[in-house]
DNA sequence: GACTCGTGGAA
DNA sequence: TTTCCAAGAGT
């Protein structure tokens, strides 16, 4: 695009943006820390999911310095349903950051910034545009796709090497003028208008400047490589109750699937069989006595790269926990703990079907 | 570079 | 029902 292309482009979308954007709660602030809060939650997720977890995260946690001195667990409770649950841990810990080398001030350079923990190329550059008005182009999926169309760029966007060519593209088309408006107007138009399965090009503010709009070949774009299949997992969910009702949780690993959240005893169903003697295997990784399980329930949830099958399994224990990391809870208590959602699954099918806990 | 990391909504 | 995929980052 020549200068003159590049203004028009830049008003058609300003324009647009002004008149027809949404209003989010993150966009009726200027502070670089509730807007830090907004990308976080909102990598891989959508809009609509986002506004109630943003709203109660900023309630409980209004300042940098709040969040850097609460527990793990209250953020990730406050996390709980959202998913990637890494990037609340990485949040806090970059917070942390902030409030120690930079006196609780967000940094703007972009060099800086990408030093955080949890900040990475996009949120960077969002942070840039949108919290201090530099013109940095925000490249995110609605980015890539929007323009992708207008440009017919056929790179496969799943590649990392595509973000950059995006980067040096919209790097060249975005001005002075507004940078933050011109990040937000085009994600915007994607989420709105330009999807990935429908384009309402006689709407689009764009359409003057679309080429795929102009060949109709809107829904060929973007290029993009395909996902494995979800790898099946078998586990054996243990409910092992004591005396008082209350039930055996344990907290998983501070890295990986789930991080750091609670859950009942899983045991892979393969490792199950394979020890042989069921009760053994069980008393020795629980410290519990076992009555003999028989299966109640079963569940499958489904993530992005792998299937949990849950088996529900019964068994009673008159032990305590051998491990800090294992606990007796009672029912009422589980509110205290952040569950994955499989889980959460679980503890509804306790509350609907054992009204006596003991 | 290729994998891992969640969940819910839309078609 | 199945499939895709959404304001990505860390390893």
């Amino acid at each position: 695009m020549n200068e003159q292309q590049i203004r028009n482009f830049n008003h058609d979308l300003l324009d647009w943006f002004h008149s027809n954007g949404r209003h989010l709660p993150w966009r009726e602030t200027d502070n670089p820390y509730y807007i830090w809060v907004s990308e976080v939650m909102l990598q891989q997720t959508q809009v609509n999911t986002v506004i109630p977890y943003y709203m109660r995260f900023i309630r409980k946690f209004p300042t940098p310095a709040a969040l850097a001195d609460a527990p793990e667990q209250d953020v990730l409770k406050c996390w709980e349903g959202l998913g990637y649950y890494s990037r609340a841990r990485h949040l806090q810990q970059g917070v942390r950051e902030v409030v120690e080398k930079y006196d609780g001030q967000l940094p703007d350079s972009k060099e800086t910034l990408l030093s955080i923990s949890g900040i990475g190329p996009y949120t960077a550059s969002a942070l840039l545009s949108m919290a201090y008005d530099e013109p940095e182009p925000a490249i995110d999926g609605n980015l890539m796709r929007v323009l992708s169309r207008v440009f017919l760029i056929d790179d496969d966007i799943a590649k990392q090497k595509t973000r950059r060519k995006f980067e040096d593209l919209a790097s060249s088309l975005i001005t002075e003028t507004d940078p933050g408006a011109f990040n937000q107007a085009l994600m915007d138009i994607g989420a709105m208008i330009c999807k990935p399965k429908h384009a309402d090009c006689p709407n689009c503010p764009l359409r003057r400047h679309c080429l795929a709009s102009e060949e109709g070949v809107q829904l060929e774009y973007p290029v993009k490589s395909g996902n494995a299949k979800p790898r099946p997992l078998h586990y054996a969910v243990l409910l092992i109750r004591d005396d008082d009702g209350r039930y055996l949780i344990e907290k998983r690993p501070d890295k990986g699937l789930l991080a750091g959240f609670w859950q009942f005893p899983m045991i892979l169903l393969d490792e199950y069989e394979k020890a042989g003697q069921r009760h053994d295997y069980i008393s020795e990784r629980y410290g519990c006595e076992m009555a003999p399980v028989h299966t109640t329930f079963t569940y499958t949830h489904r993530f992005s790269h792998l299937i949990w099958h849950l088996t529900l399994l019964d068994g009673r224990t008159h032990q305590k926990p051998i491990s800090e990391k294992q606990r007796l809870v009672a029912v009422a208590d589980f509110d205290a703990y952040p569950f994955p959602v499989p889980h959460q699954k679980v503890i509804e099918w306790i509350k609907n079907n054992r009204q006596n806990h003991t």
